[in-house]
DNA sequence: TAGATTGTTAATCGATTAACAATC
DNA sequence: TAGATTGTTAATCGATTAACAATC
């Protein structure tokens, strides 16, 4: 029974304070390939296999588990049940968060359908929107509210998180009005950096990874040109 | 004239081979803010202006600016849009890419109308489906082509980059007819880690993305809980 | 027990920040 | 010229990797 009582001094870490950034945004990853091993019916897995199949070091994934206690054993590995269950404990998984979408647009009529919410344990309850033409109706499963019930609502409807996807010059007074409810995060799409003190807050910026591409890419050809150049020398070696 | 002729040399460095992952992807945001500064009609700007405006030190602003040339002067700061235009420059913006879509389902027909891609400078010029229901057609303006002609519209259309929105399992077979074409860069949406020699990847993750603030919010729960608790001392405070 | 593989410490690497001489 | 601010080097910080003792 020594491994037990091991494993629970352990495992009250997970309420440790502080994990790196680093860290916090690796977590996701293993969740999805514990989930491949279950598909594929897996049991047990090596630090090794494991970062084989997920092109990093065995290190970090050791290194990385331990943030949140020992999840494995000496001379065995990793159980895969078992870890799969600690990742989705520590992501908060079954918890059951319920999130709102705020605007009703392209993007958040896009994105409420996505299969991403559901993927990841979390129910879509409620969008808001001013225009009346879309309030009262249904988009996917989900009813759309006027923006003046929001603060109602989302005390109705226990809502844990919010979706960005409406313009951006609305932003400061929405947050002023979240501060104010039980909303804990915002998942922002509306392409500005957003800070908050009270409110935890992951901005995605798809045209900033666009463009990353795009360096890449005109890399790529800048050096290609150079390879072919007439006497097919680099510049630097002309 | 010492000034052009040192800009002259900086200026080369353009071509250097190795510019840091962390710097690359902070590129994008110096193109966003360079653009607000002159829709605010600011010609001039100190690292330190800048970096209160981005939430950096001026510090790394100066270094990530100096990876490139050196676009600044002395006792000055930058030229907005003389920066503005270098950095449009690195970022290929100028150079009109042409983008396809692959994969006309639900995400397919979400991005293909979405402004980002006008907004950083890229064309989407096909989308491909296998789907006889919507081949023929057009979504927003993109004409929807079957996948075997794919090797044919990439080169009658000059694509440069594709963008994957299709099932996973077809993954491996794209990739190797696109290794035989003009395209250099993949951006890959279909939740997969993709690797490539040949080929430019850029992957994105937004599940990973929701699930890191899922994270985050059940830490804040969490703390909540303790701070809340009957004698409102911390666990290991008892 | 012997072999395997973790948990963890120490070494390395890379990225960020600080400092300041160069110079506009 | 004096003041400002860059470009750049050096110092610090954090994250990754290597190594190995602990132990299953």
């Amino acid at each position: 029974m020594s491994e037990s009582v091991r494993q629970e001094n352990k495992e009250k870490e997970v309420l440790r304070p502080t994990v790196s950034p680093a860290v916090i945004n690796r977590l996701p990853r293993y969740f999805r390939y514990l989930r491949e091993l279950i598909r594929m019916g897996k049991t047990r897995v090596s630090s090794l296999e494991l970062s084989k199949m997920m092109n990093v070091t065995a290190s970090q994934i050791r290194q990385d588990l331990n943030c949140f206690g020992g999840f494995g054993q000496q001379g065995y590995g990793y159980n895969v049940n078992y870890l799969y269950t600690k990742i989705c404990e520590i992501l908060g998984v079954g918890i059951g968060f319920r999130a709102a979408v705020i605007g009703a647009g392209n993007l958040g009529s896009a994105l409420v359908r996505c299969p991403v919410f559901e993927q990841r344990g979390v129910d879509v309850v409620a969008m808001f929107d001013v225009d009346k033409t879309v309030v009262g109706k249904k988009i996917g499963n989900v009813r759309v509210y006027h923006m003046n019930e929001l603060e109602k609502r989302i005390k109705s409807l226990s809502v844990d998180m919010v979706i960005f996807t409406m313009p951006k010059d609305c932003i400061d007074e929405i947050v002023a009005r979240l501060q104010k409810t039980s909303v804990y995060g915002i998942w922002n799409f509306t392409g500005t950096e957003l800070e908050s003190d009270s409110l935890v807050v992951e901005n995605i910026h798809i045209g900033d990874s666009l463009m990353a591409l795009c360096f890449e890419v005109a890399q790529r050809m800048e050096q290609e040109k150079r390879k072919n150049g007439k006497d097919g020398k680099k510049p630097w070696e002309k």
